[in-house]
RNA sequence: GCGAGGGUAGCCAAGCCUGGAAACGGCGGCGGACUCAAGAUCCGCUCCCGUAGGGGUCCAAGGGUUCAAAUCCCUUCCCUCGCACCA
């Protein structure tokens, strides 16, 4: 359905107003923010990909995030919302060499493409602050920050067995390579190992600092959190040193130094040096080797073959027979380690196959559930801690000490493993940041001196290898340090090292001699709100934490530790509970919506259709809904605008009934804005339409109350809806722009709640005698308060330690209320609780302001009774909080 | 296996941190108002029983703490995600 610009009927067509105000915002400056404001609330979204196309989890994110700067705009706050190009890599090669152009036209044209899709949805961004990571004018600083890095001692040049994609022709960080079967995580390939020279970060000299940081984020969700403690990995444990006669000393790293005593094998994975060095002698072992090495055959968990040497255990002095052996890890520990088999199980599961004996050396702690009658390490493994045992004269003491003992003992040390490598940023390809280095015969590998930046790009050559190869005259260049002739580095860095620092650029976006201003970033960071996908987890915002924490130690920032303060994963976009995908063609287009609906249905209606972290199924029909009500806020507005709504300047009790539920709409959207729970805001500003309808159909609303219901209204919606919002905000003449104006005050109402739950429970006792006592057409609704004397009862009962009945007794003007008294203070001794109440007064002023709705709906007279006008046997009924009702027919 | 997050009425889903009303909302279903009619809109109902606001049974299952448990504690089962022959 496409709305017409039928202006009778009060419609706005969307097609005429986004533009007209996506223009106004333009005109008028409102998303820029100053480089002197002091700390703003800094709200930002990860940014695209240069693909060319918004799709609708883009859309979802920059709608979260817009609407929230448009909040915190709306109360007061300097906002920096900015958006920028995460617009190198290898997509833009391969359209390049598929569409006959370059990759900086075809991304350029993508990021026009982009823009242009954000303006139409009006999202606010302040574009003065953009920043594109392939221009120049940003990756001149990746590469200054390079030469940084550098001189701290963080770059190293090593030879590498890396990830090599056969498909993209570059090599992947670990990060990059997904699953089990170690496909390429932009294309799928199976990926390949090879040993190639490679530029890498040391971010492994920031592991502890970066997994100990994790437990202060708690503004993150709990499962990236997780997941980067997982990838870091931190194992703490012992290395020391196993004599092979003949072979020198092999080193293993355990975290059970404990069962050393224990060890009856030890093991080597296939991939270390020694087991190499044994399989040029031994044909069995080579072939054992081949064998672990090939990915087409999954060995068996217990494989494994004995190379015929033997290991000096440190402890015992014993020979123990040493096995090359599959399930032994190359990258984990020292990939050699002495087997316990009595209390791994996997060194349990391998001894059996292999017939090796097993001997116990920790027996359950006396203070341990498990009986030590019960273990038998012949049948299964113990791998709990306990108390040493046939481990000579260390017999008796504790696992953790003996631990402790042993690296003394055994001449061992003790040692934090992680799991995190260092980050290899070399990729082969040419869309990216030339490495700023010269390859020199003389001097080795030399930086390109900061006044020599940027190392642009040269011309793009469509080649199958990497162009800049091929770029003969590019790289030849004189060496900076000798003058001698020198090649340059002909590696690019990988985009991720783009995209570590962006949210720094923001801050100063042109300077041009620096990165970014240390004294404002300081003051700016870190980003309050950053909103993106869980697919980022590890990768984007480890390095992201692992960059500022080196710019903080740089000094480049000032006390900046950590550059996301609250971080949001929105959830997925379904179409019937599917992911949508392109492959599966069941893609719903933002721009269809847009065309069709305009921006602030769709926004409003993703909004509304579950909180952000959540996934939600895209529904036609929660499409139309959010759009009808877009219309119905605009035709109200539109009508009262006219003069077709009759009005009044005299307030009774409806008006104040309405008035109180605006202040009630403001707080609970307020509240629920703050904390990203936007479907619940929405909710309440859709309550109060509502009620702003009933309203006007019960009788003759007041001028000022009903204008306040709509302007309050359309400041609610104004970061959701913006564009209706402004048009609302037009009609009803206001000055200036909803989106420039102030959020309305907060007022608490005091016992507000008991309010609400006095008027809906008596609604509900209403209809529940009508429905129960089968009332055709009540005539009349009698409601009476409980008198003061039974309130007094309840707040004394309410202080009354035990013993209610007696506390009610002692008070002498409760005595004159005898038999009467004691049995309503016996109820609420048996109630067990007593709720909280309002006075006498206040139940009666609530339910007078409530008596229109129930006028209203049961068309019937409605008389809300004082105690002491009530008839006496009305009253008896009547307790605070539940007033007694008559109903006559 | 380890870790994290979950399991709420026909479906989706809030509440759980900070215990106190058969449990917000939405969808679907039922009834009603408006209408020539449909749509839209509006008002109710939607665990079971009930001719005056009552009673019963409820938040994966079982146990516990408490005057009081969807909410706190323990155990078990199931789901989702991350890591994993991790020494």
């Amino acid at each position: 359905m496409t709305a017409g610009s039928d202006l009778d009927s009060g419609e706005f067509d969307h097609r005429d107003i986004e533009p007209k105000w996506q223009r106004t915002w333009e005109d008028a400056d409102v998303f820029r923010i100053d480089d002197d404001a002091t700390d703003p609330s800094y709200v930002l979204a990860m940014f695209p990909y240069t693909s060319g196309n918004l799709h609708m989890g883009h859309v979802r994110n920059y709608t979260i995030t817009d609407a929230y700067a448009r909040f915190e705009r709306l109360r007061g706050e300097d906002v920096l919302h900015p958006m920028g190009w995460d617009s190198f890599g290898l997509p833009a090669e391969n359209a390049a060499n598929e569409r006959d152009t370059n990759p900086r036209e075809w991304t350029l044209d993508c990021i026009e493409s982009m823009r242009e899709q954000m303006q139409a949805m009006g999202f606010g961004y302040d574009w003065e602050r953009e920043v594109t990571t392939c221009e120049p004018e940003y990756y001149q600083w990746n590469q200054w920050l390079f030469n940084r890095f550098r001189e701290e001692g963080l770059v190293d040049r090593r030879a590498e067995e890396i990830n090599w994609c056969p498909s993209c022709e570059t090599v992947l960080a670990d990060e990059q390579v997904e699953g089990d079967d170690e496909v390429c995580w932009r294309c799928e390939s199976p990926v390949e190992a090879r040993e190639l020279d490679q530029w890498v970060l040391t971010i492994t000299d920031y592991a502890e600092e970066l997994l100990d940081a994790l437990d202060d984020l708690e503004g993150w969700p709990a499962n990236v959190r997780e997941m980067q403690r997982n990838w870091i990995g931190r194992q703490e444990g012992d290395s020391v040193e196993f004599e092979v006669p003949g072979y020198g000393p092999v080193e293993i790293f355990t975290t059970r130094l404990d069962t050393i005593h224990g060890a009856t094998f030890f093991s080597l994975s296939p991939g270390h040096e020694l087991a190499q060095e044994l399989a040029e002698e031994n044909d069995d072992i080579a072939e054992y080797i081949d064998r672990a090495e090939r990915d087409d055959e999954e060995l068996d968990e217990t494989s494994g073959v004995f190379t015929g040497e033997y290991a000096v255990n440190p402890a015992t002095g014993e020979e123990i027979p040493v096995y090359v052996a599959d399930y032994v890890l190359e990258d984990v520990g020292t990939g050699a380690l002495y087997a316990v088999p009595a209390h791994d199980e996997r060194d349990h599961a391998f001894a059996e196959a292999h017939d090796i004996p097993i001997q116990q050396v920790i027996e359950p702690a006396p203070e341990a559930e498990a009986d030590p009658e019960d273990i038998d390490v012949q049948e299964n493994a113990y791998t709990e801690d306990g108390v040493l045992v046939h481990s000579g004269e260390f017999d008796g003491l504790a696992s953790a000490e003996a631990r402790e003992r042993f690296v003394e003992e055994f001449d061992g040390e003790h040692r934090i493993e992680f799991r995190l490598r260092d980050w290899l940023i070399s990729r082969q390809r040419y869309w990216g940041t030339p490495i700023p280095a010269v390859d020199c015969p003389e001097c080795g590998y030399v930086s390109v001196p900061d006044e020599d930046l940027p190392v642009e790009l040269p011309e793009f050559i469509h080649t199958t290898g990497n162009p800049l190869d091929e770029a003969e005259e590019w790289k030849s260049v004189e060496c900076p340090d000798c003058g001698g002739p020198a090649t340059r580095e002909t590696d690019t860095m990988d985009t991720f090292v783009d995209s570590s620092w962006y949210f720094l650029r923001y801050v100063s976006p042109a300077l041009d001699d620096a990165p970014f201003d240390t004294e404002q970033a300081s003051d700016w960071m870190p980003v309050d709100e950053y909103v993106g996908g869980i697919e980022h987890a590890v990768m984007h915002l480890l390095y992201a934490r692992f960059f500022t924490k080196v710019l903080d130690d740089v000094d480049l920032l000032d006390g900046v530790r950590e550059p996301f303060e609250n971080l949001t994963n929105q959830g997925m976009v379904l179409l019937e509970g599917d992911k949508m995908s392109k492959s599966k063609g069941n893609v719903v287009s933002p721009q269809r919506i847009v065309e069709d609906y305009g921006a602030d249905t769709a926004r409003f209606f993703m909004m509304s259709a579950a909180q952000p972290e959540k996934d939600f199924d895209w529904t036609e029909e929660g499409v139309q809904s959010a759009h009808q009500f877009l219309q119905n806020v605009h035709s109200l507005v539109a009508e009262y605008a006219a003069g077709a709504i009759e009005t009044t300047q005299e307030t009774d009790d409806v008006a104040d009934y309405v008035d109180r539920e605006i202040a009630a709409t403001v707080a609970t959207a307020t509240e629920e804005f703050e904390d990203f729970r936007f479907n619940h805001a929405l909710q309440a500003v859709r309550d109060l339409v509502s009620l702003l309808r009933q309203y006007r159909e019960f009788t003759t609303p007041d001028a000022d109350t009903f204008e306040r219901g709509l302007v309050t209204t359309a400041k609610l919606i104004a970061p959701v809806a913006p564009h209706v919002a402004e048009e609302v905000w037009d009609r009803l003449d206001c000055d200036g722009l909803v989106t420039e104006s102030e959020w309305p005050a907060v007022d608490t109402l005091e016992g507000y709640d008991l309010e609400r739950r006095l008027v809906e429970n008596t609604r509900e006792d209403i209809r529940d005698i009508i429905d129960v006592a089968d009332i055709a057409d009540p005539e009349r609704v009698e409601i009476a308060v409980a008198p003061d004397w039974k309130h007094r009862v309840v707040d004394l009962a309410r202080g009354a330690d035990g013993d209610v009945v007696g506390t009610v007794m002692q008070d002498e003007q409760l005595r004159q209320h005898g038999e009467a008294a004691a049995d309503f203070a016996k109820d609420l001794a048996g109630a067990g609780h007593i709720d909280d109440h309002l006075s006498p007064e206040r139940e009666r002023e609530t339910l007078g302001r409530a008596t229109w709705l129930i006028e209203r709906e049961f068309d019937s007279e409605v008389v809300v009774f004082d105690a002491e006008d009530a008839p006496e046997d009305l009253l008896a009924h009547a307790e605070p909080g539940r007033p007694a009702i008559n109903i006559e027919e």
